[in-house]
DNA sequence: CTCAGTGCAAAGGATTTGCATGCCG
DNA sequence: CGGCATGCAAATCCTTTGCACTGAG
């Protein structure tokens, strides 16, 4: 839960200095809550995460992770997942997407360029969103289901690909 | 393109009689457009996801077309997603889920089972959609992208998986 | 020391594709 | 008849897994 108390809600570069550096705690405790560790590999790979602003595939979290194997990314993501740290994006057939999960950035959606397969990130006003998560909610135990969370991705044309 | 003129939005029964006649012409029409037959195998497909309420599996799409090749089916599927006939649906790391395009049916979303995988329809209030569509396009222009679509699928346990 | 983590190579599994044949128009 | 459609089997390709070794506590 902690929400993160990070002063910038990460807004792009960062990944470096200090100002994450709690970021790195809440996620080394996480882990060592189910026993497993926060090794380089796995820090590498946050860094990486928490650098852009938008989710990556393994191919891109692999060329600036130097010298892990693609079998470790994997493996990492997937123990990062397990303990909520990260989020997986299936969008299309290519590559999967990770992200940092929503409660250690912010929760918003996706913008999935239908030709390049890009993602980027963006909000929706507060108001909106609650109306909205209101009448998920309702919607969905109508059905006799128990909501978790919602994922609102948009389809289209970005920028470079219009 | 082509927003279908189609008089009625097929409500969810139906596969079978004539009700649902006109939805094989339009179909057929925008098959040939491209050069495509309309053939029995396909008419079968078809079939099988209007006389359900849900998005199917290939599993299950080959389970109701008897002796449909597995690689025919993704092959027709791919047809038709190509005409913009069928819409396909990745939620997680097992099988695709395929529907009918929303110009065919109406416009919804979708409840995921986390658990079990089983994918529902369900709708939102007009006026929240309206506002939702409104916000979604807003925010997406902002970054230069040209909104096409929106899916919004809401994950949880249905009521099978409690 | 002990056990989780890592790299490498091989295995998995949903989806795609090559090829010869079947069938609609 | 000509070309799209279909089956079957083999190939793809992202992702997972087996195994032996390395490393952190």
């Amino acid at each position: 839960m902690s929400r993160s108390t990070s002063t910038h809600s990460h807004s792009g570069r960062a990944g470096d200095g200090a100002p994450t550096e709690d970021l790195h705690v809440t996620i080394a405790q996480r882990l060592r809550g189910d026993g497993l560790r926060y090794t380089g590999s796995r820090r590498k790979v946050v860094e990486v995460l928490a650098a852009t602003d938008r989710p990556l595939t393994i191919p891109e979290i692999l060329e600036q992770a130097d010298g892990l194997a693609q079998s470790s990314a994997y493996r990492n993501l997937t123990e990062l997942i397990g303990v909520g740290v990260v989020h997986r994006i299936v969008s299309g057939d290519e590559f999967s997407h990770f992200e940092l999960a929503e409660d250690l950035t912010s929760h918003h959606h996706h913008l999935v360029c239908t030709r390049c397969g890009r993602v980027t990130d963006f909000t929706v006003d507060d108001e909106l969103e609650a109306a909205l998560d209101a009448a998920l909610d309702a919607a969905a135990r109508r059905q006799g289901f128990e909501p978790e969370h919602h994922r609102l991705d948009v389809g289209g044309r970005c920028a470079d690909c219009r």
